[in-house]
DNA sequence: TTTT
DNA sequence: TTTT
């Protein structure tokens, strides 16, 4: 009686390719980012293309999928849970927000081979956090530091 | 061609009666939280219940609706896109994201008067921004001065 | 990879008291009818309420719950597949067919109480058949007799 | 208040080159089916493809886009209204029913020159009706003389 | 009747 | 940062 419906749709293709991590548990987890593309008008009334970015996470065996076919470029549908979490930032010591999408369905659209035009090495290497998404720096430390998936952030 | 899918889909109760303002250019927008219960297990197998509060904006006719006919507590079903909005904090210099969701299509399930049960004043006024919602005072403000909506964050 | 999206959201009131049988097999099983309501403008531009009317099945837990919370004027919300079943008429020797919902997600809307107004019996007992709900006499016996759930239709 | 939701999510794929027609009055409106594929475990726990038909209809802008992009073998993403026209069959005398998804959104997913591979003539001449589409000949006519769609079965 |  |  007292269930809510939260629930995103989202049809648009993957921008960089995923991160795979595990929790502590062994969880795995992915993250990755999606871009939805809306032609609206705009005020002086001309057709504008508009892209959204979401943040999306995927966990265990929907992970283990995001790993195996999905890359950069892929166009994916998904559905799954909008979920906030917040954490206080550790420098400047205000609260902050991420939005993000917890994916529990995800339907794969574009063909074996396409999506990725790069056949070679995936070298998704080093130091990239793979929350550097948005051209800032110090938010993706943050984050990566202070607001990092623990297995109480699982829900289940 | 290039269209993809956003779609958000959300029922549950509203948190606050509504905030309703104006752009410069007299385009009535309305805002608001809704709490979306889920009942989930939790790594221990308990039964536990789980809110996920989401901000949603509504523009022109559904402002109006909103402002008519919502109020704190009231049961709604909505759908909307979801949109991140990203600002440069005026203190500290960082940036911040605002995730929302804009709603093209409500449906009210509280019968009238049902939802607030407060019969007097709705004593929206003051300082009440509305945001104040996660136990966090300084976004709320911070939100008010640096990233208020203007005209050109309208998509229509 | 070959996996499509088959998926109706609905939002209605139910139109009669729920049919609870059991398949050979012990499956529980719901059926029953979900009004959804429109105000469209129809030719001349008036405003006017539009219903349609869907056949919904549960079953198991689901059905458990549409047998102990849904009755006649429940106001729910519910999410499941479209699917499409046909027989052969008896007497016409026509094909015929039937879309129903199979529901895989409900939620309650009613409060406890509201929905029936009949406080006494649920009188769901002789030859109501639950699908005599168009006016239509014979398509229901037709259908009882004929396209009868059997535990080959259960995708389980 | 009264405002219920009817709303079908179905991504897959065209069965068949769409029909185009028009009404008395001039609109446009395109039929077509839609195969939406699941993976499911049958009783014996076996994987099994199972493949769901939709009617869709289209009318006006949308039914164009039909027109002018989608063919047999399209991928596409649509969201529309669950519908059941009803009509008495003309020799049997029985009551017959046809569910329609009413199309009001859609996504192109297949790449242009992708679904169709036959690059010859779209031969959708003659007496294809474009409802003798579930190997059943007198329904077909049947709902081609009775069941046609008329100016006053388009909501609008 | 589609598709992987 | 994606795609058409």
């Amino acid at each position: 009686m007292a269930k809510g419906v939260n629930k995103a749709i989202l049809l648009g293709n993957v921008g960089k390719d995923p991160e795979i991590r595990s929790t502590a548990s062994g969880t795995i987890v992915a993250s990755f980012t999606l871009a939805t593309s809306d032609r609206t008008k705009d005020q002086t009334g001309n057709w504008v293309d508009q892209t959204e970015w979401h943040n999306l996470v995927a966990f265990k065996r929907t992970a283990e999928i995001v790993r195996d076919y999905v890359k950069k470029g892929s166009k994916i549908y998904v559905e799954g849970k909008i979920q906030t979490r917040s954490w206080d930032d550790k420098t400047s010591g205000e609260k902050k927000y991420r939005t993000e999408i917890l994916v529990n369905e995800l339907s794969l659209l574009s063909g074996r081979g396409e999506g990725e035009s790069g056949g070679g090495g995936y070298q998704r290497s080093g130091g990239s956090s793979g929350y550097d998404q948005r051209g800032s720096q110090a938010p993706a430390d943050d984050y990566a530091n202070s607001a990092e998936i623990t297995d109480d952030d699982i829900p289940f």
